[in-house]
DNA sequence: TATATTTGCAACCGAAGGGTTGCTTAAACC
DNA sequence: GGTTTAAGCAACCCTTCGGTTGCAAATATA
């Protein structure tokens, strides 16, 4: 089951997940009394987390404390950087186009 | 049909769509021509581009020019910003955890 | 040892996703 | 005016997704 960065972040309660994860590291269950659903719910959002290495495992005992793993949202920043620029530059792509347009008028 | 940028940009075929309207508008069939798919599937992956405001047209008699509009990617570099310093600092939230547990210890 | 707790795994369900084919509309072209 | 051509819309299909319930394995606790 190949699993993705950007499907991975794509979900809501995904991203609030690496959110608490950031600032503790937590169990299942600890994760699942934050939220409405079960948790088994939860467990299969953290595989997926687990799965692109989002989030790794550290064992204790019959507990497993999840981490997050910071390093793997570079691809996504690494993804948006080209655009980064773009907005920066105070013009978007439409912007552009129209001013070319105007210049070849004159 | 909600949209969120999130969801938008987790197919690769669309960030591949956003890629190349970010350095020209194209129109669906023109972006078709690059995808080994249907003209129908690029039109429906457009659309959600644009119902998220990642896209926006202009027309031009029976052609529609799709223009990207990078100020809505800010939004998942919004989301970033705040992990962005984690991995800069050279220690990911595991080490973290590691080393206090080490400064408990002493 | 018996019981309670933490967790993962499997099966199932309804909704959404990505793709295709077929059709209609509207502009361009002969 | 008749025919291409560009595009959106609708229906359908199969797969994936997010969620649930039920259950088994393993650790903690009495």
């Amino acid at each position: 089951m190949r699993r993705d960065v950007f499907q991975a972040i794509a979900d809501p309660t995904r991203r609030e997940i690496l959110n608490m994860l950031a600032s503790q590291a937590m169990t299942p269950n600890g994760l699942a009394e934050n939220f409405h659903t079960t948790r088994q719910a939860i467990s299969k959002h953290v595989k997926i987390l687990s799965e692109c290495q989002l989030v790794k495992q550290e064992y204790s005992g019959r507990e497993i404390y999840y981490h997050f793993n910071s390093k793997k949202l570079k691809e996504v920043d690494k993804w948006l950087q080209p655009f980064r620029t773009m907005w920066d530059s105070r013009f978007d792509q439409l912007d552009n186009v129209l001013k070319n347009l105007k210049n070849k008028r004159s």
